[in-house]
DNA sequence: AAGATGAATTAGTTATGCCTAATTTTCGTT
DNA sequence: AACGAAAATTAGGCATAACTAATTCATCTT
């Protein structure tokens, strides 16, 4: 069949109809109106017309889920996305809070060729600058180490931090200021009402609750 | 003032008008057509709305030419797109032929900042794969050699070649086989009635007048 | 000076992708 | 079982950027 090449709303779409799928049971329209910034009716005539090229399935009032070829097409643009943040900071320098905005235009706009080429600058890897796994060229999801968040963990032990799971660039620039980040040791301190004390590279810190949600560790005991 | 953000149409109109402008004496509707690959009525439309932005000025059946502020704007894609080349070509393993289509593409989506990285690591160049001068960061157009096409030359002698004035695929992958290219030395043998002759590294060529009007060579005598 | 010719414009249409306001549907509570 | 809130949809519009068909305009010939 032919290829029509779909628009970048489209991609973005399917991307994030992906992306909550996730992390939700279900994904509603809301969920998409509110992670795309555009009002639900917009959804509704989108989701409409990705349903009608069996993209994705929709019952009403109970969910969207992407059909096969769907998550194909937002594999892609995830894999491009994640290779684009990680070749950003790799070898254009870019901090770790303006890889994702960028990454968010270039993604589908890139070649195939562009893809593997810095595929192949980068070594094919398997996660991104935040802990996020790469679909790997034939479309399958890398195999992440287990995690929770940093919030659930009861045992006080030293850790590995594996994602971060936010792209918002107030909390990126201040998780990369204290070397909260990917592959960074730390160790558990407390759990105290305000937060967890931990301890990075000597310093101490009190990691507010809310942001200790997004700081997901590699499989501690309990 | 604001910085309502161009569209890509938009952007590649003013560009257009530019390269056209560089070439032509006066720029038409019919020659902006052709090179935007879109009817007449839409440049109509299109330069209506430019005249309105104060991006352009339009004398009707006279031609149509950049304000001080159309061709900033014209600069700033215009670098976008050959630093783009330069980059794809020297870091990520294109071939001559395969840059300028997806420049043209990511052109309109890099960030400044994104710019600032690549003319960095490319050393701030002054001119692209083609030999096409790539404007300064104040938007400036270096100098180039004085340069005629190699279909004009008639002092039999050695000479370099400056610029390559095509997009064409074919005719790009053809000449970089040919070792055509910007830089390259050649020696001129004979003007012949279906071509010139020519030597590149040992080997003997007759390049088609089609072509050869393509090729710009340094200021050569006569 | 009248035509003829080609350049340009106008008028009217289409497809995207978004919006607001109004309406309908579902579902958890009571 | 009925109500009310929340979720979703419909209806109706707007802006962009194309298109075709029809018309107008400028200029070159004779
Ligand atoms: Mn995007
Ligand atoms: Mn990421
Ligand atoms: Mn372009
Ligand atoms: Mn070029």
């Amino acid at each position: 069949m032919e290829k029509p090449r779909l628009s970048e709303s489209q991609e973005d779409y399917l991307k994030e109809i992906f992306k909550l799928r996730e992390v939700n049971e279900t994904v509603s329209m809301q969920d998409l109106a509110r992670k795309l910034d555009v009002r639900p009716p917009s959804v509704t005539g989108m989701i409409k017309k990705l349903c009608a090229m069996k993209l994705v399935e929709h019952e009403p009032y109970k969910g969207v889920q992407l059909t096969e070829t769907g998550e194909k097409i937002a594999l892609e643009v995830l894999r491009h996305h994640r290779l684009l943040e990680l070749y950003l900071a790799r070898h254009l320098n870019y901090s770790w809070d303006e890889i994702h905005e960028e990454a968010e235009r270039l993604e589908h706009v890139i070649s195939e060729k562009f893809e593997a080429a810095i595929a192949d600058l980068l070594d094919h890897p398997t996660h991104d600058p935040h802990g996020d796994p790469i679909p790997t060229v034939e479309l399958e999801i890398p195999d992440s180490p287990d995690m929770k968040p940093l919030s659930a963990i009861k045992v006080y032990q030293t850790i590995i931090i594996g994602r971060v799971m936010t792209q918002d660039k107030d909390i990126l620039s201040l998780l990369s200021r204290l070397e909260l980040i990917p592959g960074q040791q730390i160790e558990l301190i407390r759990n105290e009402a305000a937060g967890i004390r931990v301890r990075v590279d000597g310093s101490q810190y009190l990691v507010p609750q809310t942001i200790a949600r997004l700081i997901w560790c590699e499989s501690p005991d309990t």
